[in-house]
DNA sequence: GCGTAAGCAGAACGGAAATTCTCTTTGGGG
DNA sequence: CCCCAAAGAGAATTTCCGTTCTGCTTACGC
């Protein structure tokens, strides 16, 4: 039976999702048509529900990838042997944030308030995310500082909260910094 | 010219925001028809339109009590002649979350990336309760501390940044906590 | 190489939902 | 107390968008 194969499916899902994140992006979840996914990608719809159920199925896998691409940046420096500092961890985090992906971030937080697997998919993120600021600093505590392991874990847990709230906060800022860069006037200017 | 009195009006109005409140809390700002909002104020749409000038509108119109309602909170602890320390202030402000509310709130953050009247409406909104918790804790930081006003108007500053980041983030909590009511099943269950 | 079942394009369908239209009711001013 | 324009109800309209369907095309397995 020649199907695709596995590597070239992944790559035809890879590419409509990474479109949808760039529509979404610009116009947001809800005003972003099949259509636009269409153009952005080059593929067709036929294609696109060929790879996806249906527009909730991609809005999730494109939420996913948003979300785990952030998950991945903080992974990057749990690894390290000597993490920075809580200030400076955040710092960094706070730098390496994308506009367009913050506004995608924030869009599913809206959408999770309503759809209960959107809302699995971003808790889960943002405790696996908790997890990671946990280790880090706990590994700070007892590497920079020379606090007790045990000691370290519990004193962390209250500061890896206090980041990952600081965190998202910041990620709202840059979702609302420039507004839109060319959102289509929802015509309500002249009364 | 027989029109309505504007008492009248303004209840009219304030009739249609809230029931369109409760049904942005319950489906989410896109998911709810104007037959939703109908249902829920037992107006009809013809009324509806002659009191918004379209959804648009009304859910900006929503926005702005929701987040106006948030923000009178704070002002009733920002008007005391002694107000609470920082940790106390941010956990009554907590205590008073309504989870419905919440919602929504999130919800203005995920269309505020796409609508820039809805952007200058939270963004407002979050400015001036920044303003409000600087002054709290300016206060606090004079009255209870006893530091000099310069520098506590300066040190207040930082801290009712993060007090707002807090805030923000354990806004999101909530709205996130029990998923969703009743919300209308998306049709993704069994493959 | 080659056949075939898939991927894929693009038009067609169906439904839903915002907005408008028309007719009825009603509240306020004289 | 009466008139009339505006408020309101509810159906009609229209536009738009998700999804499906129909063939052509292509990439994989033999």
């Amino acid at each position: 039976m020649p199907r695709l194969t596995d590597a070239r499916r992944e790559l035809r899902r890879a590419q409509i999702a990474e479109a949808a994140v760039r529509c979404f992006g610009r116009n947001g979840l809800e005003s972003t048509s099949i259509a636009d996914i269409t153009a952005e990608s080059g593929l067709s719809a036929g294609s696109i529900y060929a790879h996806y159920r249906n527009k909730a199925d991609l809005v999730r896998a494109a939420a996913r990838e948003v979300l785990a691409r952030r998950a991945d940046v903080l992974g990057a420096y749990a690894a390290q042997e000597i993490p920075p500092a809580p200030d400076e961890l955040l710092a960094r985090l706070v730098a390496a944030i994308d506009p367009a992906e913050a506004r995608v971030g924030v869009q599913t937080w809206g959408e999770a308030t309503t759809d209960p697997a959107m809302c699995a998919i971003v808790t889960d993120l943002t405790d696996r995310m908790r997890a990671l600021l946990h280790d880090c600093v706990t590994a700070w505590l007892t590497r920079a500082e020379g606090i007790e392991p045990a000691a370290a874990r519990e004193q962390a847990a209250s500061i890896a909260h206090r980041l990952m709230a600081l965190y998202q906060a910041e990620l709202l800022y840059a979702a609302l910094r420039p507004p839109a860069p060319s959102a289509p006037p929802t015509s309500e200017d002249t009364p």
